[in-house]
RNA sequence: GCGGAUGUGGCGUAAUUGGUAGCCGCGCUAGACUUAGGAUCUAGUGUCUUGCGACGUGUGGGUUCGAGUCCCGUCAUCCGCACCA
């Protein structure tokens, strides 16, 4: 009987579908077990073979998991906010609603042709207001708490109005910009509007005036992950630096925590890192310079300390509150010049062109070690978002400052012996320190603690830890977004009451900013409170969406809290999350943070979101080429493509087979080629290849549709992952694909003789018995460490050597049917229901290896010398003592051992040689 | 510049974790069955050599009886961060 995979794979999801068999009660007596896909954003495109590569792993792990007992978790979902949709309907007016639906409406045709065996019941979209009420009502929470860093966790705003009250703001250690210390009695003296200005600078969510990144091409702000280089990480625009005034989630505050929890996570290495960098932590000191000639200071971050002796000028960055402060009238008019040249580059400019630059400020600041008068220039090598916007310049031991020294002429003061300054800094944390006052003959670590020391005694500066971890900035100029649950009374933003969420999105008429150059939703009519106060205009990012989302699927149509306690209890976080690295320093931050947020408020159990996360890598094109002899319409093979002058002209890579053109399909494929006369090698068009991005323009976009269509779903299924290792990238050959296809037809055939159904229920030999349950070892071993290439060799090797047995057992075939479930479900559910079951596979049980079956014939004997194993001979088992030293003496590895002596005694214990005396 | 990862046949990869390098698959070669083959089956397929054999995991060293695997250096590719003080 033929493989009819058609029938077969078509069958069994509709009867999955019918009877609903993946759906998961938050209830079981089973442990519980959560698979989590990234949840896709439903582009224009669809799907393309590269992206159910990790919907596959998981897929399978889901599926192992549930055979094996436990109760598992795996949803999936949509993240529907975006850009693209919004642009698209920009262009078209239609609504960005009917475009994300119509393309989630094909994503989900496309993924229910694969086998995924989600619970659909589960399934969430970003963009209705089931949904995005919780992620309102998360703001909501954010807005009215802050962050204690004495409890180390976010706090009831409440909370601290009543310490305001009380004692004011002195004692209170909180995440915050604001250094304004006020007595209890100035707290009470304050106006309400005052009394919210100040607690505004504590909230997590909190709306300021901050430096911002804008698109102007996008009309909106962007955090700092969606910029890259200088553009914008959707469409590439150019990203210029502005103060606006925005919402912000104050990320920052959690910074140490989401260092620290990256301990306990089972994530790669790379990821991690990647995280670390983004966090950005360095030790260092806050140290106060005071202008020369008046009371000011200002405060500079350092992580070199014991560098102090060596400050020859200080540098502020152009967008620096000080600069104004310290800019002499003599040099007001160079200074504003500069400034006005700075702010004229965007972003990209200033990455590209890094040539020194600055002006003199005409103030002077007073090194607090030395008493030495030092001059403070402005200069955009220093960055207003780190730190204080302000450094102490030591160009002998700081290559950028170097560089800056040089070309204004200041002096370079080295301070570690027999350093040489001549030519470049000397940046290394290395040496003896030098005209260094107190520091001099200490190693620069021992320099580094006892400046510092020094620093905090003598009340010149604090002892301070700084990160990179920018606050994100949370409003979009969009509309395709979640509205922000505020409206504005005198201009101040207040917010909603819990109970009028969701808040709905409006209808709008245009999708562009309006003509006073409010946001899309300046066009929406009513768009007020019932009292008539205008609501906010922004709408949130699309990270906002994707923060909680895991939550959801634990309890998605709870009206009441975004997941019930006993929900959450039940299934905690996500045991292994699969997804793209790309979002490393996006979504696996926010939601972290998001996660540790609610964690505090204790609406939630567990503390981080992803136990265990695995990166699928990216799938590449596969381009092919033909080529044309320029001028003509004649192309010309691979092979003798030398001998003409050719043009290389990218093919669809769907008319290609195994790198041989279809002739008639590229003649019919464009009109152009109407006519093409071809120039063959051995009667066939042998096309060219490249490894690039896979995309429409490359023709190289291959559709899993297609395959499914052509090889069916479990081909596909198994291929991908045949293809390599999951974290690796590697580009798409549909080539390859035959061997598994030839492989899952020979599987079906054990069943069969002729179109006979032969199943014999004979006791298996125990050859066969072998072979099973090595199989079930390998491929047990492999599901556990995501290794699903060498899976699938080991059931290729399995059925190669049964069908040689020509093994059509029962006891064989039916837990190799189980085994391969997660990789193949419906050719599995088939084959068992052919067995004559009426249950579906997946309820089956996972089948054990009993290692009894797999007692090898032979031994392994470690043979140690002077108490250390040198090597290890392998001898049949029932070899006697003297087979043993036979063999000894007889093997090659054990000569050269013995570099040509024979042993007086080979010493056996229990059958296994322990020493070997010369 | 800092950090992470990866280098194995014509190609994708594998190697019991220090023990016969190249499993499995693609491709290729030969053969069988076929009107036919882009179907199926069988055998072969790292390189050099007629052969014996020698060489072989980017590269150079080292440790070891034994190294793809461990250590030191080096080259190449990919990724992340980057005027971060």
């Amino acid at each position: 009987m033929d493989y009819n995979f058609r029938e077969i794979e078509q069958k069994w999801q509709k009867h999955w579908k019918e009877n609903a068999v993946y759906k998961v009660l938050n209830n079981s007596n089973k442990p519980k077990y959560y698979v989590l896909d990234m949840f896709p954003y439903p582009s224009g495109a669809g799907l393309h073979v590269g992206h159910p590569l990790g919907y596959i792993a998981s897929d399978i792990y889901s599926r192992y998991k549930r055979l094996q007992g436990f109760n598992v978790l795996h949803p999936m979902g949509y993240d529907a906010y975006g850009l693209p949709a919004e642009q698209y309907a920009i262009q078209t007016g239609q609504h960005p609603e009917k475009t994300t639906f119509d393309n989630i409406a094909r994503y989900r045709s496309q993924m229910d042709k694969i086998g995924f065996c989600y619970d659909w019941s589960r399934e969430v979209r970003t963009c209705t207001p089931d949904y995005y009420k919780w992620t309102q009502w998360a703001f909501l929470q954010m807005f009215k708490h802050y962050y204690d860093k004495d409890a180390d966790k976010a706090l009831p705003i409440d909370n601290l109005i009543k310490i305001f009250e009380k004692e004011g703001n002195a004692k209170v250690n909180a995440a915050t910009n604001f250094d304004t210390t006020f007595t209890a009695a100035e707290w009470n003296a304050m106006t309400d509007k005052e009394k919210r200005a100040v607690l505004m600078n504590y909230r997590i969510a909190y709306k300021a005036d901050t430096m911002v990144n804008w698109c102007p091409k996008l009309g909106t702000v962007l955090a700092n992950d969606e910029v890259s280089d200088g553009l914008s990480v959707r469409g590439g625009f150019p990203v210029e630096q502005k103060v606006m005034s925005q919402w912000c989630l104050r990320v920052s505050a959690y910074a140490q925590r989401l260092l620290d929890g990256l301990e306990k996570i089972d994530w790669t290495d790379s990821l991690k890192e990647t995280q670390r960098n983004w966090i950005g932590r360095s030790e260092g000191a806050e140290m106060r310079f005071r202008i020369d000639g008046t009371d000011d200071y200002f405060t500079v971050f350092t992580t070199r300390a014991d560098t102090t002796f060596g400050v020859t000028f200080m540098v502020l960055a152009p967008e620096s509150e000080y600069v104004a402060k310290v800019t002499t009238d003599k040099q007001r008019q160079e200074v504003e010049k500069y400034l006005d040249a700075v702010k004229r580059r965007t972003e990209r400019e200033r990455i590209a062109d890094r040539k020194v630059s600055g002006v003199f400020s005409g103030s002077y600041a007073v090194n607090p070690f030395t008493g030495d008068k030092i001059p403070v220039y402005i200069s955009d090598y220093v960055l207003a978002g780190y730190g204080t916007g302000a450094i102490m310049a030591v160009p002998a031991h700081d290559s950028r400052d170097y560089a800056f020294a040089k070309h204004f002429n200041l002096p370079i003061i080295p301070l570690i012996e027999g350093c040489d300054v001549t030519n470049e800094s000397y940046d290394a944390k290395e040496g003896v320190m030098c005209n260094s006052g107190f520091l001099n003959g200490l190693q620069v670590k021992e320099a580094i603690a006892a400046a510092k020391k020094y620093i905090s005694e003598k009340g010149i500066g604090k002892v301070k830890v700084n990160y990179r971890l920018r606050d994100a900035i949370f409003s979009r100029q969009r509309y395709w977004g979640e509205p922000f649950p505020i409206y504005y009374k005198d201009g101040e933003p207040f917010p909603l009451d819990e109970s009028e969420l969701p808040l709905k999105l409006p209808e709008i008429d245009s999708y562009l900013p309006t003509e006073t150059g409010e946001p899309p939703l300046g066009h929406a009519k009513n768009w007020n409170t019932k009292e008539g106060y205008p609501l906010e205009l922004n709408t949130m990012p699309g990270f906002a969406g994707s923060s909680a989302y895991y939550l959801r699927y634990m309890d998605p149509t709870n009206n009441n809290a975004l997941v019930s306690k006993d929900a959450n209890n039940y299934w905690r976080n996500v045991d292994l999350y699969i997804g793209g690295t790309e979002h490393a320093t996006g979504h696996l931050i926010y939601s972290r943070f998001w996660n540790k947020f609610l964690f505090d408020l204790g609406y939630i159990c567990e503390d981080e979101p992803f136990k265990k996360l695995i990166n699928q890598g990216m799938i590449q094109g596969r381009s092919n080429f033909v080529y044309r002899v320029v001028g003509t319409n004649k192309f010309v093979s691979l092979g003798l493509k030398d001998q003409y002058q050719t043009q290389e002209i990218h093919v669809n890579v769907n008319i290609v087979k195994n790198d041989i053109l279809d002739t008639e399909a590229f003649k019919n494929w464009m009109p152009d080629f109407k006519n093409a006369e071809f120039i063959l090698e051995d009667g066939k068009y042998v096309c060219g290849w490249a490894i690039e991005k896979m995309s429409k323009s490359m023709f190289n976009v291959v559709n899993p549709d297609d395959i499914v269509e052509n090889y069916g779903a479990d081909t596909l299924r198994l291929y991908e992952m045949f293809l390599g290792p999951i974290e690796q990238s590697k580009p798409w050959d549909t080539n390859g694909i035959d061997g598994v296809h030839r492989f899952l037809k020979k599987f079906w055939g054990m069943m069969f003789s002729g179109d006979e159904l032969t199943i014999s229920d004979a006791e298996p030999t125990a050859e066969e018995l072998k072979i099973l349950h090595q199989t079930i070892k390998k491929i047990t071993f492999d599901i556990e460490h995501f290794s699903y290439n060498t899976s699938v060799s080991a059931f290729m090797i399995c059925v190669n050597e049964l069908s040689r047995l020509k093994c059509n057992k029962r006891a064989v075939i039916e837990p190799l049917i189980i085994l391969i479930a997660p990789f193949a479900p419906h050719i599995a559910e088939e084959m068992y229901h052919l067995l004559g079951h009426d249950t579906t596979v997946c309820d089956a049980s996972f089948p054990i290896c009993n290692e009894k079956y797999l007692v090898e014939n032979t031994v392994k004997y470690p043979i140690s010398f002077n108490g250390k194993t040198r090597f290890t001979l392998e001898l049949s088992a029932d070899a006697s003592k003297e087979d043993i030293e036979k063999t000894v003496l007889a093997n090659e590895q054990t000569a050269k051992f013995l570099n040509g002596g024979s042993p007086k005694k080979v010493i056996v214990v229990l059958g296994r040689i322990v020493n070997i005396v010369i």
